[in-house]
DNA sequence: AATGAATGAGTCTTCATTCAT
DNA sequence: TATGAATGAAGACTCATTCAT
């Protein structure tokens, strides 16, 4: 018993320290002797957490995309109406931009590691569902909104000065106006 | 005498039959044989008009976005009131969808690529420069609309059936009646 | 705990194996995969202690060098005067004139792998000076002798039956005699 | 009959504009690009002439071989006493050396060339008997001459200022006044 | 359980040679 | 005959994975 607490531990640091390289170089572009020396482990304790390279990135993309869905539903709680909420993913998003920007490069890259697309497909639909169900909004709203949410995190990769944060939070409140 | 041959011609074809590979697979996960054998040439061929791989993916983003903005302006030039070039964008992602979010694909790649991001996020900016030209929108409206478009190229690629197309439209055209 | 190895132990090791091969081939010819045949090791484990192929021609340069050096001073040690340093001379070229030849040919190869001649030409003059030492000649006489004994290794790698080895002898023995 | 002249005078000019870089380079380390630059042809006029890359090195040894003695018999015959041709033989060590070191350099990588040493052997040889002809030394002398000629040109190659020529000069006229 | 040296298939790249023009 | 673009086998080198310690 006390083992089985110990391998998952381990596996969860492996995985967080993972996520930055895979994040910033990508999965074709990471060397095990990088990932090993960036998670600060030695290359046979990664093969021994994990079978490969390639179910390391899998593993990743689930557990960080986890994360962020338990932290985003965990922030909007702290509202009980749409407009809080609303404001609270905008916060949200402004301080945890760049950890869900480096999630959706990782997504990317899962999407091309897996020839059936379900995974990624099911796991974008489970944070929509999360937005759905904390926001409550109409499903063109969402829809929008839901692109919106995608496209500033690209342009964070792509282009961070070149996003006006405020025009997205105010775009966010006028939906916590409409109707729902 | 020798074969003659459009240098030029022969890069551009080059680019354009990499253009999918790189796409789907990701910079670090295209390999030069595979590649040779989906441009249909010898590799030798391709290192007759590229320094190295490197050079072709770098060369790829550049060509695709150039070609991709000549297309959109092209295709907005269609219309002359704002309302017009609203629809018009919106006719264009629809039938251009994946290859634009190809070229966003391509885009992430380049930027994993360069050290300093310049090159990349100038390109976006070109991108912003012409949908300015094009539309005149407000500061705040455009911002919004370049995140929507980057965000619905996303989820192009990442869930192609969650997108409801018509939805972005309705938005779009909600635009060309505010202000300008 | 991993393999503990010796690593000044196994370069060594390597580089002997390796003298024959780019002594007979030269280092253009040296392909890496007959080398780690003639090694008896695997392709990767050339790599893992030295760089590149060129830095095993360079440094198995210094290594053949040092030794040749090494085992000279030690023969010639064995006697006191000049006239019999200069009997194990001949003795030391008779029965070692074949390896000598090699790293002759090798010191050759060297100094075309590098663009500024002055490791080669310094190795060059350590040999020289290493008679100097041992014979106390006076400077045309070594210099005479200098030209001879690498004479006698190029003549050796030419055509071995060429050679009158007593002549050589005699040669040296008449050094011992005239003035220092 | 006018076209047997093109083709010998194309062949020689190609070797003649060859030896430089072979004897720099090393066999194996000439490509084939770089000497057709370095010839002033095409790549294609190359393999009109000679059957491929070591035809070309083995024609160069011949030609330049056969150049060397050519030139050195001619010289020599410009006296007619054994001291005036050895004089002779010392100015020609001096104004050629370089040439004839380069000529020492192709004649190592032609022997690492040929399975059987016999051709190499044999120019070697012949050079021997071309000194024998015009010099007419006893053997033990004529031994140790050729010796030092070889030596002299290795040390040209590995290091041009640590050779005294007067030294080597006063050493052949010596041999003049000894017997023969 | 942990390490990292060792392996060698597989990668990028080169280059002798061919051949269309 | 001459050219150099094209080819692809072979070269140097990398890197996911294994395994002795």
């Amino acid at each position: 018993m006390p083992r089985i607490v110990d391998v998952e531990a381990e596996r969860a640091h492996i995985l967080e320290a993972s996520f930055r390289l895979f994040a910033e170089q990508g999965y074709g572009s990471v060397r095990m002797r990088g990932l090993a020396k960036a998670v600060g482990v030695s290359i046979g304790k990664l093969y021994h957490y994990f079978p490969d390279k390639r179910a390391i990135a899998q593993s990743l993309f689930v557990h960080v995309g986890r994360q962020d869905i338990e932290e985003a539903v965990g922030r909007l709680s702290g509202s009980e109406d749409r407009a809080g909420k609303l404001r609270l993913l905008a916060d949200f998003l402004e301080d945890r931009g760049a950890r869900l920007a480096s999630t959706l490069m990782v997504a990317l890259d899962h999407r091309r590691l897996e020839s059936e697309p379900d995974t990624t497909r099911d796991a974008l639909r489970l944070y929509r569902a999360a937005l759905t169900q904390q926001l409550g909004l109409d499903e063109a709203d969402e829809d929008l909104l839901f692109s919106l949410l995608l496209g500033s995190l690209v342009r964070q990769v792509l282009d961070p000065e070149g996003l006006d944060a405020q025009v997205h939070r105010d775009f966010m409140e006028s939906l916590g106006r409409s109707g729902g």
